[in-house]
Formats: structure tokens, C-alpha cells, sequence
RNA sequence: GUGGUUGUAGCUCAGUAGGUUAGAGCGCCUGAUUGUGGUUCAGGAGGUCGUGGGUUCGAGACCCAUCUUCCACCCCA
């Protein structure tokens, strides 16, 4: 009985050329990383259920994988539960584990769990796949690669700048020709709510004005009216939607805007700051941008909040980030601050696509292929290919000696870049011949003086 | 989670109003070409029409369910 093969809802496979580039993304961004001290850790794919449940508010609960416990453990069905519709403690009767979500929280734990074997601050970064629930869409997936970079245990300005250098580097190392680094401070954002008198909806008025580059001005006017966001204060920060003048100009009339605001002002210290310094250091492709409307749609930023665009192309952010002073008392430990940021590895994959910015050598990796013309040319192409190897140039023989033809189809379809062939003619002069594919051209020389020259 | 959308050969897609044996292009295999690929020509293989029910004398087409795809919302990378 054969079945037909498919594939998970939201999955993907990935075939050598798509490994290929993504590799060829992760490491660029683990050497430009390690520049910056920041070290690899792993964490497990899958989670107790109590380390990842709450964490992401009740919209996030519902999007967490969960593993089904197995053997006798599923006798503990809370069958009641069942009946009585309280799904979360039926599901809890008969999952005590779930597959990672993101990446910081399961990092969380772990500063928390290894706190006594840390240094801080610490510097990590970390590459792994994480699962989601969703519902999948264009560019959203049920599985998908995150790569997080988090400072904890210092509360220093220097990890902002140290963020933006990173986007800064890694982006323009994989040959993006612009993208704009949006900066804001949650802090700013905090004024604005206290100025405006609704302090205490920090939350509504920040997920409104995170869509204006969704819905437009009058779009986030009648999602705070839906929210119930009083008139005055709607009418109060209406104008910052448009704000204009350089980075230092919109610092300025921000300051005007939030001059009775404590917090504001901090927030404000804190972008120029951040401005002043970056002046001290080289940037490459990125354009640095304060963007007052930049909100983030995450609750636990408490400072800075970076976003990164790409110039030129349809897509969402690729990068985004922030501050955060709490994360870890989730787990029991207080006062730790961190500065984060993540790069969406699905995402920049596919720009690098759009704008052919990937190199050739990235897929086409397989520099030498030997025909095989039979038995005894067999064994001096097997000699040669340990040779070549060794100088690690990567090389395969073809298996069978069968027709020319057939072995030069492979030859052309695995991207080989050149072709050997020792025939019986050549293996009695010890030469060969080797074919370039692009151009088709090909010349017989003695075979120490192939070696020689490679 | 809500609303919509899609599924026919390996891929992209035709298939009229429900009516014989479901088609095309590309790809694949074989040969023209036993030491030369990406071009050409000739021939060939490949489909339980996503799956399960139902309506009908008869279903790829109509209905229901389910899975999948894509889209909008919620949310998010």
C-alpha cells in the first residue's frame, strides 16, 4: 500500500539549494555575532507546559503546540473536564509538554535556571526553529527559524548601540544596498500616554498607533475610538503622526510635546544618546530613523525598540527588537535587565531571493565531477578525487561507467562546474581532460600538472 | 479562533450545460548519438480528478463533511 506523501500544514521542506542559503544567512550572522562576544546556547525544542503557558497572554496560549502525553500517562484524561467544556484543564489532563514558541522565553528560564554559572552581562545568541499554532499565511509558517541576540544584566546604553551595529553589519555583509533602522523608546511612548491624560492605557493606544503603516492616520483615529480613548487626548496626539525634519528636529519637538512627562523626557535622554553616539561610528548600508509611531506590538519592552526595512521591496520588518526590564521575575528573578533583537530568517531569505543577492558559490558547490570510463580509470580517479579532497575541493566520481552522455547530463543538472575524465587514452599518457560546463571548453594536460596548479 | 478561497500527471494549468476511453505545455524515460551536457527530432511511461460520504441511470463537475492552499481579520516572525 503506498500513500500519497504530503506534508504538515505550514511546513516546509527544504531541498540542498534552500539549506544552502540559509546556512550561508546563519553564518554571516554567527560571525558578526561572535565579533560582538556573543555566544551560542540551545535550548530544548519542547517545553513543560507551565514554563511556556501564560507567557504570551491568552491569544498566544491558544497558538502553542502541544504534546500529547503517551503510554499510561494519557489515563489521566480529565473526562469530566471534557464534559464540562473547561477545555484548558482537559487539555492540561492529557499534555504536560509543548513545543518552544519563541526564543526568550525559554531563554528566560534559562538565565534564571543557570543564574549561578552565568557572568553578566550575558551575551547570547541563538539559531533554532520554533512552532506556532497559526493559521498559516503568505510568509508565516507553523515552523520557522528564529535567530535572537539578548544581552542580559546590565542596563547599559552601550547594547542599543551595539544592536543597531549588529543590523547594521549583518544586513550589509549579505549585500542588502539600504534598510532603514527605525528607533523609539517605549518610555516616549509612556509620555505620550501620560501627557495625553490616559496613562493607564499604554497598552490600546500602543497597539493603535503600531498599525499606522497598516491603516493610515485616520485608521488609528478610529481604532483609539473603538478603544475608547478620549477625545482630547486622540486630538492631542494626532499631530505626532506626521512628525517631519531630521532625527534631531523630531527629537526636539517631541521634547516640546513631552516636557511635563518624567518618563517622557528619560525616554527622549535615552534616543539622543543613542543618536550621539552612533555619530562615533561607521555605519554601512543602514539609515538610522527616530519614528515616534514605531510601538512594537509586544508588552514587555520598557525602553528602546528598534525595527529594520528593507528600502524597495513589498515585505514587513525583517529585524525588530527592544528593551526589556523584566523578563526574567517570570521565573523568580528580580532586576535583570536585557536588550534583544531578532532577525527574521524567513524573511530576509526571501529579499536576498528577490534582489539575487545570494553568490553563485552559495549553490553551486561541487567543483569537479570524474566520469567513469570503467574499472581501471575507476581506480585512478578514486587516487585523484582523495587528492583533491584533501585540498578540500569538493569532487564526486560518478558511479557507473555507463554512457557519456547520461553522465553528463548529471553533470549539468548537479551544477558540477568542471568535468574529468581520464579515458583509456589518458590513463596511458597519466593525463586528463578537464571540461568547463560554462564554457564548454576543455584541454588534456599531464595529470601532476592538474595537481599542481589547483 | 472568525470570514472567504483553492485542490485534475512530477510542475503549471485546460476540461463547455452532469454524458463514451480525463487533455495540453513543461519535465521524466528510451532512441537518433557506445568519449561529451544545457539545442533539435522520433517514440514511451505516468492520473483511485485531495480524502470520505451523498444526490443521480450516470459526478472531475452538484451537495455535505474533512484535510490542504492562498487571502483578510485577530495576532505575529
Amino acid at each position: 500500500m503506498s500513500q500519497k506523501p504530503r506534508i504538515s500544514k505550514g511546513t516546509r521542506d527544504f531541498s540542498p539549494s534552500e539549506v544552502g542559503k540559509r546556512e550561508y544567512i546563519f553564518s554571516i550572522m554567527k560571525k558578526v555575532f561572535g565579533k560582538y562576544g556573543f555566544q551560542p546556547i540551545e535550548t530544548p525544542s519542547f517545553e513543560l507546559s507551565e514554563t511556556l503557558l501564560g507567557k504570551y497572554g491568552e491569544e498566544g496560549d491558544r497558538l502553542i503546540f502541544r504534546i500529547l502525553n503517551s503510554g499510561d500517562k494519557m489515563l489521566k484524561a480529565d473526562i469530566d473536564a471534557l464534559k464540562n467544556r473547561n477545555l484548558n484543564r482537559f487539555s492540561n489532563s492529557i499534555s504536560e509538554k509543548a513545543l518552544r514558541y519563541d526564543l526568550t522565553v525559554p531563554f528566560a528560564r534559562y538565565v534564571v535556571q543557570h543564574q549561578n554559572d552565568i557572568t553578566f552581562p550575558f551575551k547570547r545568541y541563538q539559531i533554532q526553529p520554533v512552532w506556532r499554532a497559526d493559521r498559516p499565511q503568505h510568509g508565516r509558517y507553523q515552523e520557522f527559524y528564529q535567530c535572537d541576540i539578548d544581552v542580559v544584566g546590565s542596563d547599559s546604553l552601550l547594547y542599543e548601540i551595539e544592536c543597531i551595529q549588529i543590523f547594521d553589519e549583518v544586513l550589509s555583509k549579505l549585500g542588502l544596498p539600504g534598510f532603514t533602522i527605525k528607533i523609539n523608546n517605549r518610555k516616549v511612548l509612556n509620555g505620550i500616554a501620560e501627557v495625553s491624560g490616559e496613562s493607564d492605557r499604554l497598552t490600546d493606544i500602543v497597539t493603535a498607533i503600531d498599525k499606522l503603516d497598516k491603516i493610515g492616520v485616520e485608521g488609528v483615529v478610529e481604532e483609539l475610538n473603538k478603544r475608547d480613548i478620549s477625545q482630547s487626548c486622540i486630538e492631542m496626539i494626532k499631530p505626532l503622526f506626521g512628525l517631519k525634519g531630521t532625527n534631531k528636529e523630531r527629537l526636539g519637538q517631541m521634547s516640546d510635546f513631552l516636557a511635563d512627562s518624567e518618563i517622557g523626557m528619560k525616554g527622549l535622554q535615552e534616543l539622543s544618546f543613542l543618536f550621539d553616539i552612533m555619530k562615533h561610528t561607521p555605519i554601512q548600508k543602514g539609515r538610522l530613523e527616530f519614528d515616534v509611531c514605531l510601538a512594537r506590538g509586544l508588552n514587555y519592552y520598557t525602553g528602546a525598540i528598534f525595527e529594520v526595512l528593507v528600502d524597495d521591496v513589498k515585505m514587513g520588518s525583517i529585524c525588530g527588537g527592544g528593551r526589556y526590564d523584566d523578563l526574567t521575575s517570570l521565573f523568580g528573578l528580580k532586576g535583570v535587565s536585557g536588550v534583544g533583537i531578532s532577525f527574521g530568517a524567513d524573511r530576509i531569505y526571501d529579499v536576498l531571493n528577490e534582489l539575487k543577492l545570494f553568490p553563485d558559490t552559495v549553490v553551486n558547490n561541487l567543483s569537479y565531477l570524474f566520469l567513469n570510463f570503467g574499472e581501471e580509470e575507476f581506480v585512478k580517479c578514486f587516487e585523484l578525487s582523495n587528492k583533491l579532497r584533501e585540498k578540500g575541493i569538493p569532487c564526486e566520481i560518478y558511479p557507473v561507467s555507463t554512457k557519456i552522455q547520461k553522465q553528463m547530463k548529471y553533470a549539468n543538472e548537479r551544477n558540477a562546474q568542471n568535468v574529468l575524465m581520464i579515458g583509456s587514452s589518458e590513463l596511458e599518457n597519466q593525463q586528463i581532460t578537464i571540461k568547463s560546463m560554462e564554457s564548454g571548453e576543455q584541454k588534456t594536460m599531464a595529470i601532476d600538472e592538474f595537481l599542481s596548479q589547483l
